[in-house]
DNA sequence: AAATATACGTGTTGAAATGACACTTAGAAT
DNA sequence: ATTCTAAGTGTCATTTCAACACGTATATTT
């Protein structure tokens, strides 16, 4: 096997990076996938993806992960955080997969390290982008993800179990939710990505008792009960705290 | 700028592993650092970098990192865990370090994302590599890290900043110790990696209430004051916990 | 042999945080 | 007017946590 350069051009390894986006909706924890378009769709499973692309030459990996979630979704700005890098040799080896990248890819058959991050989004800021490489996003209940691309449902579970820890370390269920909501939405957040039921007064107490959260003059409308008091997130107050990084401890 | 195969090679990011190996001695927190041969020492900064080396086809992303820590210290099955992903494009453009990897790389100019890996060693067993690679590495105390090439300055603070927030979630301090500890020895670990001091009764029975410490009928020998009893991890009971991945909370 | 220096080992108490638990209220829809 | 639904609210028992001091065993020094 001769090594000249476009030799080495391919089997120098590829970056990229994939997103996993989530969003909260109907009291559910819902994922934004990618359907591929395929047209020799035969093939029923492996259509599906999760966003992500090669990174830019002089992109870095954060503005790489910035910029493939505002192709898709036309929001900056937004909770992101990398969580893990997945490189094994024949991550994207399988047959379909293969199939597909030929399609897209200059190399198709390079490896490929990607940079795993997940962000958190107000799904209703969100609108589905009708250009180009985003043909079908859609959101995906978490419970429901079906068999995905390459190693994805591998990066996927990592997110939810990487989002479940930060959750309780640090501030950040109000991310998912509109800038200004009840607690007992916020409740439901902590509930669903917990996998766990909270009792409803213990909640309130210490999610309260963390000082972070503004309670609002306003309250809930055109609900068919008692109307919730709304509340946003206290940045200022969360700044103030300097918590170590880490460390809050819901 | 013709775009030719062997500019594609150049210009593809490289992937490396980079590892901060950290040792327990003499009640301080220690990382192995490798001094550089260089020639035209007249620069006196950035002599010092972390462990790492580009990663070989067909290897992933764990076996690169177990591949450059047994070259380094000739050990096995020790504590390992991925952190984070490094891929600032300049991030190996300055100028000292250019002049370095001019020596030692293929194409040196070339962009490189690196995926970093801290290890805890028990620093007894470690024994310096005489070969090759391993020209002059030295275990640097915590809190004398002096410059190091590339951002491995950035890459270390994140190392140290992560290894506190899992010593706080998972039972790993034992892994800096021999085999058989004491409680003082392990209370002085936690001690040196929060950066706090801790109340010596407290400790003991908070740490002893987890259950994953096994008491052993030995001693401490050869102390100049009253021998302590000496514990075991018992890695049974603690794969009778099946904790939730993480989620141990020291 | 005595003295010294050093880390080991041990319990209690008051304060704070946690978990369990049930009913009334407000608004929209019928 | 009735019904349905989620909002909002307090107490008590249990657990966890932080603070705190002294006698003991061993090697070394005198």
């Amino acid at each position: 096997m001769p090594s000249n350069s476009s030799q080495i051009a391919q089997l120098n390894p590829h970056v990229s990076v994939d997103c996993v986006i989530f969003g909260f909706d109907e009291g559910e924890l819902k994922v934004l996938l990618i359907e591929r378009n395929i047209e020799n769709n035969d093939q029923e499973t492996r259509k599906f993806s999760l966003p992500g692309n090669l990174i830019d030459d002089n992109e870095n990996l954060d503005t790489s992960a910035k910029r493939i979630l505002k192709e898709l979704t036309h929001l900056e700005n937004i909770y992101l955080e990398q969580f893990y890098a997945f490189g094994d040799p024949d991550r994207v080896k399988n047959s379909t997969d293969a199939q597909w990248l030929n399609k897209v890819r200059d190399v198709p058959n390079a490896r490929v390290i990607t940079v795993a991050y997940y962000s958190l989004v107000k799904i209703g800021d969100y609108q589905p982008a009708a250009d180009s490489f985003a043909r079908k996003a859609f959101w995906c209940p978490v419970s429901e993800v079906p068999q995905l691309a390459f190693d994805h449902n591998l990066i996927f579970d990592k997110a939810l179990s990487s989002l479940k820890i930060k959750l309780r370390l640090q501030p950040i269920g109000f991310e998912l939710l509109p800038h200004k909501f009840s607690l007992g939405q916020l409740q439901k957040v902590y509930e669903t990505i917990l996998g766990t039921s909270l009792d409803k007064r213990n909640f309130r107490r210490k999610i309260l008792n963390k000082g972070l959260l503004k309670e609002l003059e306003e309250k809930q409308k055109g609900v068919p009960h008692k109307r919730a008091i709304l509340f946003e997130f206290d940045k200022v107050a969360y700044d103030r705290l300097k918590v170590d990084q880490y460390y809050f401890e819901f």
